[in-house]
DNA sequence: ATGTGTTCCTGTCCGC
DNA sequence: TGCGGACAGGAACACA
């Protein structure tokens, strides 16, 4: 499921349920997702309040009391489900919930909070990871620390990205993967970006003009903000509403949409998919240079 | 240093 | 229906 839109969505979703309540009991449900989970968690997270849900790149981050934070990567498959009593007030969490259900095939951690609460974390491919770390040394943490600037923030500027691609040979595609250039694009919002920008995906990332880069930039703004206003994109639907309210796939100019017109007025373009490092690329090779 | 390919895992979809 | 293969929103890791 998740580039940075849909974890935030997800993370605001969780905001209301988690902020400001203690979790009674963790239920681990097997050893690890993709590293073993931490020595301790059930009882590490036990008693713990969540003071703040935080995110940085495609990570959620869990301020704790008592000076530790838990982090949660869904991988490609990682799903947070929040489940609730019947006769809870759903309206007052600001988030869907589900009433309790017995516990699936790929739900690996379970939280109980307050008010009969629980926060369900289900990830069939196991993708995905959890962590505890130093609230304190957060950003040192290994999986923080080499991630490039939030796409939103302000360090996020052309040139940033001018002096970070120059003489990069590699394709502006695979640049905007790596999580060390910026941090929470993934294959859907970079097909869209460029897409957007009007670059190629196999050009090389050294050699896009500065005006082009500054389109970049503000295109990968713009998606990511719109993708968030829409609650993300919800592909391979489950059978019944996930929780996943987003509805932003349904804007795809480019993804996923290999044979079909160009949306761009008067281009008449196909859109094609090729490979780049094992990963599909869409674009229109008519008006993406 | 940089760039590319492989790998982890399960589920779904498509063609035969 | 069943079966095999391709493919899926990520990213660490091993290598040329």
């Amino acid at each position: 499921m998740p580039e940075l839109p849909e974890v935030e969505t997800v993370r605001r979703g969780l905001a209301g349920p988690m902020e400001g309540r203690r979790i009674l009991r963790a239920e681990v449900r097997r050893e690890g997702l993709r590293w073993p989970f931490p020595e301790g968690l059930a009882a590490r997270l036990e008693g713990r309040r969540v003071e703040h849900l935080g995110r940085r790149s495609k990570y959620l981050l869990a301020e704790l009391s008592g000076g530790e934070t838990l982090l949660v990567h869904l991988g490609m498959s990682g799903r947070i489900t929040v489940s609730a009593p019947g006769n809870t007030e759903a309206r007052s969490l600001g988030t869907f919930v589900h009433p309790h259900r017995a516990p699936e095939t790929h739900d690996h951690l379970v939280l109980h909070l307050e008010d009969g609460l629980r926060v369900t974390l289900n990830d069939p491919r196991r993708f995905g990871a959890v962590d505890l770390l130093d609230t304190a040394r957060r950003d040192a943490h290994p999986l923080l620390r080499g991630l490039g600037p939030e796409p939103l923030g302000n360090a996020f500027a052309e040139p940033y990205l001018a002096a970070r691609l120059a003489g990069r040979r590699t394709s502006a595609k695979a640049a905007l993967l790596d999580q060390a250039i910026v941090a929470g694009l993934g294959n859907i919002y970079v097909c869209e970006a460029l897409f957007r920008a009007g670059i190629s995906p196999r050009r090389r990332a050294g050699r896009i003009s500065r005006v082009r880069l500054a389109r970049l930039v503000a295109a990968i703004r713009t998606v990511l903000a719109e993708a968030i206003e829409a609650g993300g994109s919800s592909l391979r639907d489950y059978r019944q509403a996930d929780g996943e309210l987003g509805y932003f796939q349904h804007s795809f100019a480019v993804y996923g949409r290999e044979g079909g017109p160009c949306t761009h007025e008067g281009c008449g373009g196909t859109v094609r998919r090729i490979v780049q490092s094992g990963r599909s690329t869409f674009y229109c090779p008519s008006c993406q240079r």
